[in-house]
DNA sequence: AATTATCACAACCGCAACTAT
DNA sequence: TATAGTTGCGGTTGTGATAAT
């Protein structure tokens, strides 16, 4: 599959299930740019005597956007949400915000954090450097393939049968390829012959139906009293995590083969 | 039960890019 | 075109919750 019909594809997902959730109201109201008016000082002016906020609007600024925004999407990051941004950093690297605009309600922020709370503390681990190209081959060619595998494993996916089977074979033949045959990650003709892992994650995703990811708020589970979203998973994996000892074993033990041959 | 270590997330900071005048 | 103000981005640090001792 083309990638740039891959990408369509999960924009018209995106837009189909998100659409609300990526512009929302904001893009209704009426963004003023420029220098400030007399009338909009004087209503900033007000809001601040009334409620003595002290927060420079810097702070207010990214208040507003990480947290209090409509359609702020919080809670663990799914499975497909993982898959999706493993894949977008290998193309894309740390552009937070871009790859932020293809997971409706996530923020850079929170992606960010995910990158370098999970994937970098899992490179540590491996004694990796995350930007080493055995780590990224790593990512690629054996966690991306499994984090898929671990996806259709879920067995909940609103996808029909033929469609899943369309999708998700070259990727399992990746990851049996990977595992037993490929001598080295990055050299694997297999990989590159077909299509390749992040045209099949980026259309997986998209027909998994990307807005329907997502647990439920790890505030709200947690007591605090932030307003939940309206923007709740119907048949995401709420609370998946991928980084489980069991796949880190996996992943040395591909590192340890592949450092063997 | 108290203390310490670790983790995940939120917030801050500096800088660059953009926009209006 | 130059400049000041505004916005966006990415790296870093702070903070609260939880686990471990």
């Amino acid at each position: 599959m083309e990638y740039t019909s891959s990408v369509h594809m999960i924009m018209r997902s995106l837009s189909d299930c998100g659409s609300s959730v990526a512009n929302g109201s904001e893009e209704d109201m009426e963004i003023r740019k420029g220098p400030w008016t007399e009338e909009e000082d004087s209503a900033l002016l007000n809001h601040i005597t009334t409620y003595g906020l002290k927060r420079s609007g810097k702070s207010c600024r990214l208040r507003w956007l990480n947290y209090l925004r409509p359609n702020v999407r919080r809670g663990n990051i799914t499975l497909e949400e993982q898959l999706l941004i493993l894949d977008l950093h290998s193309r894309w690297g740390n552009r937070w915000s871009k790859i932020a605009e293809q997971l409706p309600g996530r923020t850079d922020n929170e992606i960010k954090n995910y990158w370098r709370t999970r994937v970098v503390k899992q490179a540590k681990q491996l004694k990796c450097d995350v930007n080493s190209k055995q780590f990224r081959d790593a990512l690629r060619y054996v966690w991306m393939p499994r984090l898929m595998e671990q996806i259709q494993a879920q067995g909940r996916s609103t996808m029909c049968v033929s469609q899943a089977r369309e999708i998700v074979n070259p990727v399992t033949s990746v990851s049996m390829a990977s595992s037993k045959s490929c001598s080295s990650f990055s050299g694997c003709e297999q990989f590159q012959a077909s299509s390749s892992v992040s045209d099949s994650c980026v259309s997986y995703y998209s027909l998994m139906g990307s807005g329907s990811g997502g647990g439920s708020s790890e505030r709200a589970e947690k007591g605090a009293t932030s307003s939940s979203t309206p923007f709740e998973p119907e048949n995401g994996f709420a609370g998946a995590d991928f980084w489980t000892d069991e796949n880190i074993w996996f992943l040395q033990q591909q590192l340890a083969d592949d450092d063997h041959l």
